[in-house]
DNA sequence: ACTCTGCCCAGAGGA
């Protein structure tokens, strides 16, 4: 229906492939050598960095910070921008002179993104320039003199000056960045600070155009991971790489030479690579590298699926609450406490939008609003939102846009979990003690060992404090202790629904604390590490808290790293180092342990990792990396971690670590007395699911009945559908919570589609009856419970998330004393679990805790909602 | 065609 002609020639118009995929200037430029390393480099994330870069930081901050006060006293700026007057830039043929002066520096660190040309950077310095054109005409002509101004790039190199190929690149490329904000300056700054010593890049066509090819390339690699070939065995296969290229000495010294070896073929390489990348790869047996290859593959797959920059292409965002447009800025950017970065800003909402799926703690990105707008012109984190406000902290301050700029804020999903997964499996293939350890128990299955006697490890002036923790729990989680004291490998704890989980992991750390073992507690989520931590923290058992502050619980805040150089004044490197290696027990998130140096610098006697079954496999193994033995603690019968990639789920990428080594028996106990549902709806869960191993903790659970004390005033019709859905005895139904007698609070809903979740938030927000009622999907109730419970099926014909009966088996155990389950029985007889959950109501037949009722009853249920 | 949590990050310098 619409088309355009676009003309690209020899001499105008770049062709961009994939332009929603941005490469950093740094990526394009390390490919001009070796477009391999490139794309490994974006696949593992490099986790290298020696005391040369921290100096190169350090020098670049100390320069930056120099330039926008205007205060020079560390360098010596006038002899940089002398050296600056003197310089002409080198246009071959030209009959120009030019003259540069620096008039104004304009910014520093300005990061941006330019879907234009497929780009995104970060502008070390832009500077005001003068430039001065003398025409080298003769006679009258001769010194005829313009002046005019500029905005050019300039980038510092605080190393040797070499004045290199990729120096250059990178100006170049920066000003291509420069034309997404300014006019084009087809010019850009290289300054040298140890010498002082400045060169004008200019940014020539043919230059510009190998640089455009190469990003490309990388381009094309990256969006195009796998290939399928459906004649062979397995379908699908990662895509060929680009060549290993010819260079020992530049090999040699790669960052990702490992990562090299592990991919390569025999077939792409010739003899002289072949001793180099073996010698990476020969502490490696077949199976260790077919596990790899696999796993590589399984992360490419999810990879090429993954939706490209959002930004720039999903038009409806802002209805479907992934953005607020029209943000303006109420008032100056904060400058936030002693010593924090960034810029804290609050924004006013326009128009309030009904939906809105973006969360505090959320990375985002903030655009100028409109078609012309420039993109991401600050990036941070989303503090807090209301209708008509949103706090953020910002990377920059948006005040030189002026006051009635608007501004669209959208969720930053840039991040990209596949780093975090490959560096898991790249470190798993490390010739390291460690690595080879758990290579042998991951890869190869070696059986687990354990020792015969607690005597061996309870350390004598441990025994009674660790008695006493004991005294507190039943007997298969007393079993769970001593299993994971006497392992000296790794023990599996599966918890079933209410078992006291939380409570165990807290006991346990607090046993291994009191024998002087040190601990790393690990988990998917923030506030998974931060239930154990609540805990913990009233038993006094000492912790640091990886993670930004944003994203930790307001009462752990003190614990954080932030929190802890604060109380203790800490201001060295000594006293840092000594606060990272003082503290026995450690928490943070799987892709936290990624990342913190503090893992650099020790290893711990025991990793903990709860929600184990919900993490993907080698995110798992992130921290695992960093200790001498492992205790996972989940129930791989609730739900496996999410893959959103069909076909890496097809190649079984959701098998989760905690699911791997279930092989093993003697490395699983099982906490199997829970204390959450009464005996009914227990009922239901062990006939589907547990086979009859669950039982209730005690009398008072088994017997436990939703308290309705104003039932009676109802007068409800004697054979009415509610009255049997109200009874104490029977079932549950959370419509007039005020008159019925049930808090509000203490129900939950839980549909398996969040379209449905809106549609009954729409209809409860607001109502005072409501108030403190939670809405939300299966998969975020995993882990929680509620004295009652209401599952709306929704009525649905189709559809993959009903057949997974891990998911139909965590919604029916998050009730305590209540669940009502709604839906259409002829429809969700499809799906096979919840078939066999109708059997089971049917067989019972008076079964009064189950009330499967016809999809019109639903609609009744709005109408009496509405009279209520 | 549903389910969604993590990541600061692009670049620090060396041959």
């Amino acid at each position: 229906p619409f088309t355009t002609d676009f003309k690209i020639s020899h001499d105008f118009g770049f062709l961009v492939l994939w332009p929603d995929v941005l490469l950093s200037g740094t990526t394009v430029t390390g490919a001009i050598r070796c477009l391999r390393r490139a794309v490994f480099g974006e696949h593992f994330k490099g986790g290298d960095g020696g005391r040369a870069m921290l100096l190169g930081t350090i020098l670049h901050e100390v320069f930056q910070n120099a330039a926008v006060r205007r205060d020079f006293s560390l360098i010596s700026l006038k002899q940089i921008t002398l050296e600056m007057e003197k310089q002409k830039p080198g246009e071959k043929g030209s009959l120009e002179e030019c003259n540069l002066a620096v008039c104004d520096i304009t910014d520093i660190e300005e990061s941006i993104w330019s879907p234009r040309f497929g780009l995104k950077g970060k502008l070390d310095v832009t500077v005001k320039v003068a430039v001065q054109r003398c025409r080298r005409g003769s006679g009258l002509q001769k010194n005829r003199v313009a002046t005019l101004e500029a905005v050019l790039p300039l980038e510092l190199k605080t190393g040797r000056e070499s004045n290199s190929l990729e120096h250059r690149a990178q100006v170049i490329l920066y000003t291509l960045l420069s034309q997404e904000r300014r006019t084009e300056p087809g010019l850009g700054l290289l300054l040298y600070l140890k010498t002082g010593v400045m060169h004008p890049v200019p940014a020539q066509r043919l230059d510009l155009r190998e640089l455009i090819k190469i990003r490309n390339q990388i381009a094309h690699h990256l969006v195009n991971p796998v290939e399928w070939r459906p004649s062979t065995a397995q379908e699908v296969h990662p895509s060929s790489l680009p060549p290993i290229i010819l260079d020992q000495g530049t090999c040699q010294r790669c960052s990702q030479l490992r990562n090299c070896a592990l991919v390569h073929s025999p077939e792409e390489t010739n003899k002289d690579q072949v001793v180099l990348l073996e010698q990476q790869i020969q502490h490696l047996s077949e199976a260790h590298l077919t596990y790899f290859a696999h796993w590589y593959m399984l992360c490419l797959c999810s990879h090429g699926d993954a939706p490209m920059l959002a930004i720039t292409y999903d038009l409806c965002r802002e209805i479907a609450g992934r953005c607020i447009r029209g943000l303006k800025c109420q008032g100056p950017a904060k400058q936030p406490s002693a010593g924090g970065r960034g810029f804290h800003q609050r924004m006013i909402r326009q128009k309030p939008t009904h939906m809105f799926l973006i969360s505090a703690g959320d990375r985002i990105v903030l655009s100028q609003d409109g078609d012309a707008g420039s993109l991401a012109v600050a990036t941070g984190t989303l503090l807090a939102v209301t209708d008509e406000v949103v706090d953020c902290l910002l990377d920059s301050d948006l005040a030189r846009y002026g006051p009635s700029a608007t501004f669209c804020l959208d969720r930053d999903d840039s991040g990209n979990s596949m780093n975090s997964h490959l560096s898991g499996l790249s470190h798993l293939m490390a010739d390291t003690q460690a690595s080879c350890r758990l290579r042998e128990l991951i890869v190869d299955f070696s059986p687990p060992r354990f020792l015969e006697r607690l005597a061996d490890v309870l350390p004598p002036g441990a025994k009674d404090s660790v008695a006493k923790i004991l005294q507190g729990l039943n007997r298969p989680q007393r079993q769970a202790m001593k299993r994971v004291l006497l392992s000296q490998d790794y023990t599996l704890v599966v918890g079933m629904p209410g078992t006291g989980k939380t409570t165990t992991i807290c006991s346990l750390v607090r046993i291994l604390h009191a024998c002087g073992f040190s601990v790393l507690l690990a988990s998917f989520t923030h506030s998974a590490v931060d239930n154990v931590l609540l805990k913990l923290a009233r038993f006094h058992v000492p912790f640091l808290r990886l993670g930004h502050a944003e994203k930790v619980h307001e009462a752990l805040r003190s614990n954080t790293e932030e929190g802890l150089c604060h109380t203790r004044s800490i201001s060295t490197l000594s006293q840092l180092t000594q606060l990272y290696n003082e503290q026995a027990v450690v928490a943070t998130t799987c892709m936290g342990a990624s990342q913190h140096p503090l893992f650099s610098r020790r290893r711990f006697d025991f990793c903990v990792v709860d929600e184990a079954s919900q993490i993907g496999q080698l995110l798992c193994l992130v921290p695992l990396l960093h200790s001498e033995r492992f205790v996972l603690v989940g129930d791989h019968l609730q739900l496996p971690p999410l893959v959103l990639s069909t076909k890496a789920k097809a190649l079984g990428m959701h098998e989760s670590l905690f699911k791997r080594l279930e092989r093993h028996a003697t490395a699983v106990v099982q906490l199997n007395i829970q204390y959450r549902m009464n005996r009914e709806i227990m009922s239901l869960s062990n006939e589907l699911t547990y086979q009859g191993c669950l039982t209730c903790g005690s009398e008072r659970v088994v017997n436990s009945r939703l308290c309705l004390p104003h039932l009676h005033d109802l007068a409800l019709d004697p054979g009415s559908w509610l009255k049997e859905a109200l009874d104490p005895e029977k079932s549950v139904v959370f419509l007039d919570t005020d008159q019925a007698g049930c808090r509000a609070a203490d129900i939950g809903v839980i549909a398996p589609y969040r379209q449905q979740i809106q549609a009954v938030s729409e209809l409860t927000t607001g109502r005072d009856w409501a108030q403190g009622l939670e809405i939300n999907t299966v998969d975020k109730y995993q882990g929680r419970d509620k004295p009652a419970i209401i599952v709306s099926f929704v009525r649905s014909d189709q559809g993959e998330l009903l057949k997974d009966w891990r998911r139909l088996n965590v919604a029916l155990t998050r009730a305590k004393f209540k669940l009502l389950l709604l839906g259409c029985t002829p429809a969700l007889r499809n799906y096979e679990p919840i078939a066999r959950l109708l059997d089971y109501a049917d067989t019972h037949g008076l079964i009064s805790f189950v009330l499967v009722l016809n999809i019109k009853y639903v609609m009744k249920v709005h109408v009496i909602d509405a009279a209520l």
